[in-house]
DNA sequence: TTAGTTTCCTGGTATATACCAGAAAAAGAG
DNA sequence: CTCTTTTTCTGGTATATACCAGGAAACTAA
C-alpha cells in the first residue's frame, strides 16, 4: 500500500531534510489516488521504520502534512487524508444547511447546547441591545457524511422570537426564524479569519487542541436594518474553501 | 522582562501539559502589553533554562503560540510578537493599496517580478481565454510598516491592456487599469481558503515554510461581464481578517 | 450471542543531546 | 572611522528513549 515510501532513495545526498522528502513522498500519494479521502495514513512508528528515521521526524512529517491542510488527525486514533473542501458562498446568505441539502449533499447537525441567557458586554455592542438583554444560544456541530465539518454558536435575540428554542434547531436557523416568526433576513456582514481552536471547539469537532481553523462571524438585519442574530463558525480550516461576490462602488 | 515565566510554580502538579502552561504563560504576557507588537520573544533555549524543560518543549510551546497567531517567526531570526490584522474589506472591490493609503496606514509595494507570458491551461479556462494566449503577469509584496502582510500574483489579459508592464506597478491595478486603459471594474469573484505557503512564498514573505496562511483568489470582471485580471494573494494567515457583505436572496 | 476485560496500537508529552546554517553583534584591522 | 573577520546567538534538523492516555480490536467468560 505504502511502496512509494519504500523506494524512496534515502542514500541520495540532498540538500532537503529527510521529513520533506517523507512529505513529498506521502502528498504524491495522496495527489497520485494511492491514498484515498479519509484513508489511514501510516502510524508515525511505521514510517519511522519504514524510513529509517527517528519517530519525532516521522511525526514532524506529519505533521508538515497536517499544517499544509492535506491530512488530518483525530485525537488518538490516527491521521487520516483530508476530503476535498468545501464552498460556501458567503454572499448569498442562504444558510449552508438549506444549500447543501437542495444539492443533494446530506449535512447533519447536533445540537451541542441550547440555552437563554443574558448579553454580554462584546455580543450587546454588536447586536445593538443593552448588556443583560435575554439572548437565545445554541451550540451546533455541522456533519458532511458523518465528518465535522464545523461547529457554529448563535446568539437570538430572544424578545422578536418567543419560545425559539422548543423549536427543532436540526435546520436552517433564517428559515425558521422566517416560517415561526416573521423576520426576514436582509443582509448580513460577514468576517473571515484565522485561528487556532480552543480546546472545546477541538473537542466538538473531534481534533486536537490548537488545530488551525478559520472563523466566520456573521452579524444577521432583518428588514428593518437592525441585527437580530450573531453567530460565530469554526471551520477546519483544510476542509473549508469560502466564495464571495464584490461589486465596485461606481462613485469611488 | 519576562517575569510571569519566572514565577510559575511549576512545582503544583497539574494535568495540563508543561509546554501548555508556558503558552498560557506567555500569552497572558502578551494580553497584558508585556510584550508589544513586534517585540522578540526569548529563544528556545532561554526559555528552556528558565522554565527548567527540555528545549524541544520549549519549542513546542513557541510552535503553538505560532499556529494559534500570537506570534510569527522570522527565519532564523527569532519569534516576535504578531501585530494587530489588518481588515479587508472583499465586498468592495477596491484595491487595499487605495484603501489603506486613504486611511493613512502606509501601505508599501514591492515588485518581485514582471513579465509577459502565454497562459497555461487552468488560468486560460478561468480568464475564459485560449490557452497560449499572452498575458501580463507579476508579483508583488505589499508591506505594512516595513513588515510583510501578503503577496499577490496577477494576471491580466495583455490584449486588453498594451504596455501594461511599463507603468509603475506601486500602485492599484484597477486603477491604472482605469486611468490609462479606459477599463472599468464591474465586478470580482472572490475565494478564500486556508492553506500553506509554497516555498517561495514563505520566502517572499520572510518565513518559514509551511507558514499556514490565507489564499484569496480574485476573477475580476470589466463592465462587459467579461473577466480580465486574475489575481491570487496569500496573506499571512495571523495578520488578515476579511470582512464581506452578503446580501439575501429574496426569490429563495 | 453478548457483555466485559485484556491487550495492542495510536498519538501526546517529555528529556537530553548533537550538529548545521544563517543572522547579528562584537572584535579586529586598516 | 569604516570595512572585514570572528564569535555568538538564533532556529532547523535529527536521534534515541521513555512513559502516559485513550481508542480499538481481540479475547474470554457468561
Amino acid at each position: 500500500m505504502f511502496e512509494d515510501l519504500m523506494q524512496f532513495p534515502k542514500t541520495e545526498v540532498s540538500t532537503t531534510p529527510q521529513y520533506r522528502q517523507i512529505v513529498n513522498s506521502i502528498r504524491k500519494d495522496i495527489s497520485a489516488g494511492v491514498l484515498k479521502e479519509h484513508a489511514p495514513l501510516p502510524s508515525e512508528r511505521i514510517i519511522a521504520e519504514r524510513q529509517k528515521v527517528s519517530r519525532m521526524t516521522a511525526r514532524r512529517a506529519l505533521e508538515t502534512l497536517e499544517l499544509e491542510g492535506l491530512v488530518y488527525s483525530e485525537k488518538r486514533r490516527g491521521r487520516f487524508v483530508s476530503p476535498p473542501r468545501l464552498t460556501y458562498d458567503i454572499s448569498s446568505m442562504v444558510s449552508l444547511a438549506a444549500h447543501t441539502q437542495e444539492h443533494g449533499n446530506s449535512l447533519e447537525i447536533n445540537v451541542i447546547s441550547s440555552a437563554i441567557t443574558d448579553a454580554n458586554a462584546h455580543v450587546a455592542s454588536l447586536l445593538g441591545i443593552l448588556p443583560g438583554t435575554q439572548l437565545y444560544q445554541y451550540t451546533r456541530v455541522f456533519r458532511s457524511k458523518g465528518h465535522a465539518i464545523f461547529v457554529e454558536t448563535e446568539y437570538v435575540v430572544a424578545s422578536v422570537c418567543p419560545n425559539f428554542l422548543s423549536h427543532n434547531l436540526q435546520q436552517s436557523t433564517m428559515k425558521l426564524l422566517e416560517n415561526h416568526h416573521n423576520i426576514k433576513t436582509q443582509h448580513g456582514d460577514v468576517k473571515i479569519r484565522m485561528r487556532g481552536m480552543s480546546a472545546v471547539e477541538a473537542q466538538w469537532l473531534g481534533l486536537q487542541e490548537n488545530h488551525a481553523g478559520i472563523e466566520l462571524e456573521q452579524l444577521v438585519y432583518d428588514t428593518n436594518n437592525r441585527p437580530f442574530c450573531l453567530g460565530y463558525q469554526m471551520w477546519r480550516g483544510e476542509l473549508a474553501e469560502f466564495s464571495a461576490r464584490a461589486i465596485v462602488n461606481q462613485n469611488d
